[in-house]
RNA sequence: GGACCUAUAGCCUAGCCUGGAUAGGGCGUCGGACUUCUAAUCCGAAAGUCGCAGGUUCGAAUCCUGCUAGGUCCGCCA
């Protein structure tokens, strides 16, 4: 089976040209605007330069040169450019032939084993004193799909989740709980009913400023180990625990591993004065331990240890780094936190680097979600909270559910409804790149038009519906020639272009480059299917057109598989 | 005061790493397309000083410098 992308061009134009290697005339190929009917472009400035010569004039020696091939079909200069045309049916023979297989399909071509890593990502690491909100949210699908993206790659992933379950916020929910819970059980989510805890807390502490030192106090019984405080504390955590499994199952996610904060905070500790001993840290006057950073890595100093012997949070980070590495000798560690994190996990992988820790750390950061009104405040209780939005675009979803399909039953209606509004929530967020900050405006956000989850997902459901009806058995075994519509080739194009944003979306963990690939496929295949009826008196070009169709719908297939979003057959 | 991020039509956004063909999409607006495989769709139109000013270059949304605006961080909090 020949595959044929940008490698492959390169591997034949470096034949012509001897200034540059493969690599470099790869990187250099691109994708044409739409209205060029070629595969790839080839610019010629570069070499123009090497070779003191027009880039036009280059261009059209090339086309001269470079011979066509059943696979390479077509070879023309247009100024500068030398543009290049793939043989369609090599990529969809392709996509028949591999797959599911098909987006990594030179990896598994060449059966590569070199680069593929073991990989510790971990995500969403929330507090348990209060739900997750719609932030957790953006964490919790960002971390699944590059978890899920980077194991279609064949990469060894093990997701992992830290619960800060210790400190003073949980305090102030215990507090609360203690003054005015009156020994109650959860009444509603569990999580949720934590959450409202820490909420009256607030409330209760800007009219009674006593009431933070007593919120103290409870931590020091904590500390201390007090046995009722502690009791109270597991329970409490226990139902924020229990309640967030809650959400974590509906949005697919499960860990290779749990740590807990109240296991870890003392940690570390070790590994600091060892630092201290090797002249890595400093010990001021008082006896706390900090790090000198500005030479060297230009941060701020940071402490590490207080005057008084205790961690700081950074201290149980910096031994975690060292538990994951002994717990899973990854390759490569990757954190899922917001941007407000960024200069914690700058010191975080600074100091690691200065103790000699040389490992492939990275924090994959993303914008904070906001609110029309400002900062989303838990203290406050101005959130969107996770559960909400889920429960909310799933219950719209319903209604246009019931406005197409009156007459089926409702658990179908119920079903359709959760995988669309699943969709469009996953696909709202992860079609944006991470690192911008979005405002999120509850009443416009979500929408099942446009640039949609449900957008892709009935592309994928017109394809079934078109494959059901006809009947035909699908094979690849067709009248090439027939294909040759101007929306059939463009969306073969289309095809074309796959595997390399998966690559490229693994390489710089961009994961909107999928959502956004998925889009152009879609609308493309939109504009097809409104000029090309597939079912036809003409077998022949049923036949051929039903292929293409369904090689659509096994890479949109992929795509959703990689953003965790359900493929429905109707809808 | 210092560090980082962001700025692209009324609104949202891709492209920026690695400079290259007329800056792509979507929402909204206006006009059109359902007796034909699902109209959660498609076709067309109007709408842009790519924040501002310099610089580098044959060529800048993209690279460099300065500025402006917004966000985040700079704690012996987590």
């Amino acid at each position: 089976m020949k595959f044929i992308d940008k490698k492959t061009i390169a591997e034949i134009l470096v034949e012509h040209l001897s200034d540059l290697r493969t690599e470099e005339i790869e990187a250099l190929l691109e994708i044409p605007p739409s209205e060029i009917d070629f595969t790839y472009a080839f610019p010629c400035f570069k070499i123009a330069k090497l070779k003191k010569k027009s880039p036009d004039i280059i261009a059209k020696e090339l086309e001269n040169e470079v011979k066509h091939t059943k696979f390479l079909v077509d070879v023309e200069a247009i100024g500068p450019y030398l543009n290049l045309k793939i043989n369609p049916k090599y990529i969809l023979d392709c996509i028949f032939e591999y797959k599911d297989d098909y987006g990594r399909i030179r990896d598994v071509i060449e059966k590569r084993k070199k680069g593929k890593l073991r990989i510790v990502i971990e995500y969403p690491s929330p507090n348990t004193n209060k739900p997750l909100h719609f932030g957790h949210i953006r964490n919790i699908l960002l971390g699944k799909s590059l978890s899920n993206l980077l194991e279609y790659k064949g990469h060894d992933v093990f997701q992992v989740n830290l619960y800060n379950n210790r400190g003073i916020h949980i305090c102030k929910s215990m507090l609360a709980y203690k003054k005015w819970g009156n020994n109650k059980e959860p009444d509603k989510k569990s999580d949720h009913f934590v959450g409202d805890f820490y909420v009256k807390y607030s409330e209760m502490a800007k009219k009674d400023e006593h009431l933070e030192e007593e919120a103290y106090k409870i931590l020091r019984s904590w500390e201390s180990g007090d046995e009722e405080t502690l009791n109270l504390w597991k329970k409490m955590n226990n139902w924020a625990i229990e309640g967030f499994k809650d959400t974590f199952k509906k949005l697919d996610i499960s860990f290779d591993k749990e740590y807990f904060e109240s296991d870890l905070y003392l940690k570390g500790k070790e590994i600091i004065l060892e630092g201290l001993r090797n002249n890595k840290f400093e010990k001021a006057e008082d006896g706390a331990i900090f790090v000198r950073l500005k030479e060297r890595y230009n941060l701020p100093d940071k402490f590490l240890i207080r005057s008084d012997g205790t961690s700081i949070y950074i201290t149980q980070d910096i031994y975690l780094a060292y538990k994951k590495k002994e717990d899973y000798n990854y390759d490569r560690s990757i954190y899922v936190v917001a941007d407000e994190q960024n200069q914690h996990f700058k010191w975080l992988f600074a100091i690691l680097d200065l103790l000699g820790f040389k490992e492939d750390n990275y924090h994959l950061s993303y914008g904070m979600i906001s609110l029309p009104s400002g900062k989303m405040k838990s203290r406050e209780g101005t959130v969107v909270d996770g559960d909400d939005v889920i429960e909310e675009v799933e219950n719209l979803a319903l209604i246009e559910v019931n406005k197409r399909y009156p007459n089926i039953s409702e658990s179908e209606k119920l079903r359709r409804a959760k995988i669309i509004g699943l969709a469009a929530v996953k696909f709202y967020i992860l079609k944006y790149s991470a690192t911008k900050g979005f405002v999120f405006k509850p009443d416009e956000s979500i929408s099942f038009e446009g640039e949609t989850g449900p957008y892709i997902q009935y592309c994928y459901a017109r394809i079934a519906s078109i494959i059901l009806k006809s009947g035909i058995e699908i094979s690849n075994d067709i009248n090439w020639d027939l294909l040759n519509h101007e929306h059939e080739l463009f969306l073969m194009k289309q095809l074309a272009y796959f595997p390399e944003f998966i690559d490229s979306a693994e390489k710089t963990y961009n994961i909107h480059l999928i959502a956004q690939y998925l889009l152009t496929l879609c609308q493309v295949f939109n504009s097809f299917y409104s000029s090309c009826q597939v079912i036809s008196d003409n077998r022949e070009l049923e036949k051929a057109r039903l292929l293409l169709i369904k090689c659509v719908q096994i890479v949109i297939k992929i795509g959703l598989n990689i953003l965790g979003i359900e493929t429905l057959d109707k809808m």
